[in-house]
DNA sequence: TTGTAGGCGTTATCAC
DNA sequence: GTGATAACGCCTACAA
């Protein structure tokens, strides 16, 4: 690999290293000016030495790569993560595109420690971005704090807290969206709604389940506590639709598949009797999406901002977190009907 | 956003520079040996000041980057794409993992010109990376000369060649499947089996209807010229089925949906009276891949090998191309079946 | 065992 | 207009 250095262009040229550089970043600016016959021959020089710019060294002359990361935690394109996080690259991609950066996805997260990914012994291979964006399910609040104390600008898919500050993310908007499901399921007929949740506290997790009982008693309905679900054990839900319930809404990661198949051996059938709808997406590929009510993530949507936000935010250094909300995507797909007529036998 | 150097590291420890240096890198060999004293203040040292490496000086002093390129020479995440790239992602991203790369995606490929992606102005971005993988459509011819004759280690996922030279690819048997294909056909009793291709020239056409006409011609079966199709124009299948053809072998990326219209609109039923397969994988949505059959690309293999390809390029630079060829993945969808009964009407 | 000095290839700031 | 010269942060002979 012969290498061609700036140096090597001027020789040829007959000029200084300096002016090569100069015309290579059309300098004009300030007190620099080239004459034109200079320029001709560095030029051509250059097109006779086959010179090509060294990225690296511009890099860190110049204090910019001309990439953003990617950081998902874990790897993106598994058989198990299917097809999980291409949507939100198919956004990033596009506005990454526009934005003129390039995308560096990390891939050794899984090989080491299964704590401190970002940081590794001394090391933040991030540093080698201009920023990045940030996804997965994780809750990595230590590597997002030391991340948001050294300055480094990054933003997060899915909303995120750290102890002391404030960290830039985009989330999706789980409070309306389920609030709207619960309206469509009452308009409907539904009168007894029951959430199915796995207990987790997260904010997504509590957004849906305050928008749940909102909605259901600004429509004057009674509200259940919220069902637990998940790891095999769905005898809680059972229950629920033997006592009355009609409308399942069900929270990922629920096993919605598991939980279905709970219920039609119960003799109930979906969604004549039971009504289910899906309060997320699925991450995995244990169920057929299109299949399933509820809402989706707006994944496509939420990676093409978050890349925007991250523009703005290196735009303005020093500058406060930014937060964007984004709209879920209604879903209907064939797991929800209107109630069932009351009085009729269920089974 | 505070940079602390290696050098502020030095002064606080009260030491060189030099030895910050080498207690990161543990450079035991050689002349260089740390006192366990020195060490410890060190360290101690990285800790107060909270230092973190700078990867691209690092890069720039230690000639890699810990990167390989992933270049498409098109978006890789939109819906038109599919999903085409994320299997070949898979692999790729499985064997950088071990190879401990992390992956350079390249975006801006189609903002500019619309030649010239590698290269544009005196720049080629790919040299940020230790290597690459290049994957896509298209037959860059001159971009890979030019890379090849740069002595930049690549690899291109499909037979790729060019002018004055040999670069290292992997590719997918389509001959071995093809004949496979032909004699699982001919196996259920078909014997007028038609080749429906797009009359392109590309290696992996010529590779497939040579097996395809070997194959017959090794079972004794007549040979009848290939069949052009695309662009909406299937009247000359329509004629072929009508000739007595009862299996179509389809070579992408003629539209095997549209065609499979055609013949039904024609009176036939697929597979009843025409077998229809597919001969490699459909680039785009347009299909559900899974009721086709015939074979399919082994994409996540084709990206783990070539990745583990560019690892063995890059230990014997210098070295010859090299080359691997990966079996295809036969598939059995709905659209094969055993021969209609001669004699039998097919309409 | 540690430090000095030169180099990696570029950009940017000044004198001339 | 052009060219020294000094960063950028790290690595590595070689010298001490």
């Amino acid at each position: 690999m012969v290498v061609v250095r700036q140096i090597d262009v001027a020789r040829v040229a007959g000029v200084s290293q300096t002016t090569v550089s100069m015309v290579l970043n059309e300098r004009t600016g300030g007190s620099a000016r080239i004459s034109e016959d200079t320029r001709e021959r560095v030029l051509s020089a250059i097109k006779k030495t086959g010179y090509v710019a060294n990225p690296i060294a511009q890099s860190l002359a110049g204090h910019r790569t001309g990439m953003f990361g990617v950081f998902a935690f874990e790897p993106m394109f598994t058989a198990e993560a299917g097809g999980f996080y291409t949507e939100f690259l198919g956004g990033i991609e596009a506005a990454g595109e526009a934005a003129r950066k390039d995308l560096l996805l990390f891939t050794s997260t899984v090989l080491d420690e299964p704590d401190n990914h970002i940081y590794r012994r001394n090391e933040n291979r991030l540093r080698l971005t201009d920023g990045a964006i940030l996804l997965g399910n994780g809750e990595p609040k230590m590597e997002l704090a030391r991340l948001h104390e050294d300055g480094f600008p990054f933003v997060y898919i899915g909303r995120r807290e750290i102890p002391n500050g404030e960290i830039s993310y985009v989330s999706a908007d789980y409070a309306a969206a389920t609030a709207d499901l619960v309206e469509r399921l009452v308009a409907v007929g539904h009168e007894r709604l029951c959430y199915v949740g796995t207990g987790a506290d997260a904010s997504a997790s509590i957004d849906r389940r305050r928008a749940f009982v909102d909605t259901l008693r600004d429509a004057g309905l009674p509200v259940d506590r919220p069902v637990p679900a998940g790891h095999g054990d769905y005898a809680a839900v059972r229950q629920a639709v033997e006592a009355g319930a009609t409308a399942l809404l069900v929270e990922p990661p629920v096993g919605i598949d598991e939980l279905t198949a709970v219920i039609e051996r119960a003799g109930y059938r979906v969604p004549a009797d039971v009504s289910v709808a899906l309060l997320g997406d699925v991450h995995g590929h244990s169920v057929r999406p299109d299949d399933w009510s509820g809402y989706r993530l707006p994944r496509w949507e939420m990676g093409m901002q978050a890349v925007k936000l991250l523009v703005r935010l290196m735009e303005d250094p020093g500058g406060p977190a930014r937060r964007v909300v984004v709209p879920c995507l209604p879903h209907d797909g064939c797991t929800v009907a209107p109630a069932p007529r009351p009085g009729r036998d269920r089974r």
